[in-house]
DNA sequence: ACCTTCATGTCGAAC
DNA sequence: GTTCGACGTGAAGGT
């Protein structure tokens, strides 16, 4: 990893076209010969980058850029799309490599899959007398997160999600409609489950007949069995 | 900005719990407290981060964590959340500092914004005869991107995407579902415009009676009047 | 390779 | 401050 910091200006074309006015950056170029340029301040997020695959090629500046204090050109080329970063470099005011190695990566947990683990191993979270008939019901456009019978034996299809928004009720609608095709389902009713659920969201669920319930992701795992953990 | 390569593990809990086995990585520390982690390769985004404001505070290491060859343990903490990120360092191989100041910003161009402002100006894309009612024109639940009258009066409703996927056929459903209730407008017929449509949102739109038109960003700008640039 | 869904999404703008 | 949709979304997993 070669680390640069340099006052310097930016120009990215692609997807859409950016400009950076010179200023004083990191620029990250990484051993796969992505570049990251980073400002002193905001998100993760670089103000500019090219992703790999990707080449860097460091060229001279012509007379006009000279004449502006520019020392020298970097273009990163992306490999697969006409994708092109330039960055002008003025002052250089530190340039250091660093061999790190590979990196052995993330270890995550808590993300929706171990929700919908533990909401189809207590699925009387959603009512006494509830039994699960599968997680990951299968249909034509996609598996529903769980299925579902009621105390009185209806078919019952569930939508989990961390954050329950439109999109997530739309996912759910259209399985609804897949699923109430099917005579040995229908009548099937739906649920939308989620951590937290966007008042947009609830607005919808409710106006097309759908369940919603927040559930306490904390909750479930107390009363988690460690066997049913991902990790 | 404070530059660190070091070997570390580090651990992250808020809305996940995520850990990093012990791997040589950059520790980049910026000027309002964030810290992001970056390995060698990858893509722009951090092995693990915390976004501001948060704050920084160093640690000696306890007996456990000396007899494992921590030499010093950074726990970054949120502001406003209970995000945590706890950064245990072992060999240092690098640490400067450096002044970068305030950065001017991005200037971008080529966005959705762009190519809506771009077909409000050329409505005849759509077909001769078009004219344009109103740009984001408003619904109960949000504005429509272009409201039209076709060649022979009848109402359109467009929504303009650069890529067209299934969420912009079930957004413009919605507000055709609306438009459709006011006596004024109705018949609505609907428009789904985008350089590129998805063949499911193709055929998602083509089933519920939505044209889907690509348009060519290039060919709209070359026939651009400048003034209408949004730069 | 294509398509779908998830994300510690992030980010900006309207409300 | 909250809610919403766009993003150079990126990244992972399934067909």
């Amino acid at each position: 990893m070669r680390l640069v910091i340099a006052t310097c200006s930016v120009d990215y074309a692609g997807r859409l076209t950016a400009h950076l006015p010179l200023a004083t950056r990191l620029i990250m170029v990484k051993a796969d010969g992505s570049v990251l340029v980073h400002s002193d301040g905001g998100s993760y997020k670089p103000l500019n980058w090219m992703s790999p695959p990707c080449t860097l090629t460091v060229a001279e500046p012509d007379d006009a850029e000279r004449a502006d204090g520019v020392t020298a050109v970097w273009t990163v080329q992306n490999g697969k799309t006409d994708d092109r970063l330039v960055v002008r470099l003025h002052e250089v005011a530190h340039d250091s490599s660093h061999d790190l190695g590979v990196d052995p990566g993330l270890v995550k947990d808590g993300v929706e899959a171990h929700l919908q683990v533990l909401l189809a191993d207590q699925v009387e979270t959603f009512g006494a007398g509830w039994r699960l008939v599968r997680r990951e019901y299968p249909t034509p456009i996609g598996p529903v997160d769980l299925l579902c019978r009621d105390d009185e034996g209806v078919a019952v299809a569930v939508e989990v999600k961390r954050r329950g928004e439109i999109d997530g009720v739309e996912q759910l609608t259209r399985y609804l409609e897949l699923l109430n095709r099917d005579p040995l389902l229908a009548p099937v009713r739906g649920v939308f489950a989620a951590q937290e659920i966007k008042p947009q969201a609830r607005t919808l669920a409710v106006d097309r007949g759908i369940t919603c319930l927040t559930v306490d992701y904390d909750a479930l795992r107390g009363v988690d069995d460690p066997s049913t953990r991902l990790f």
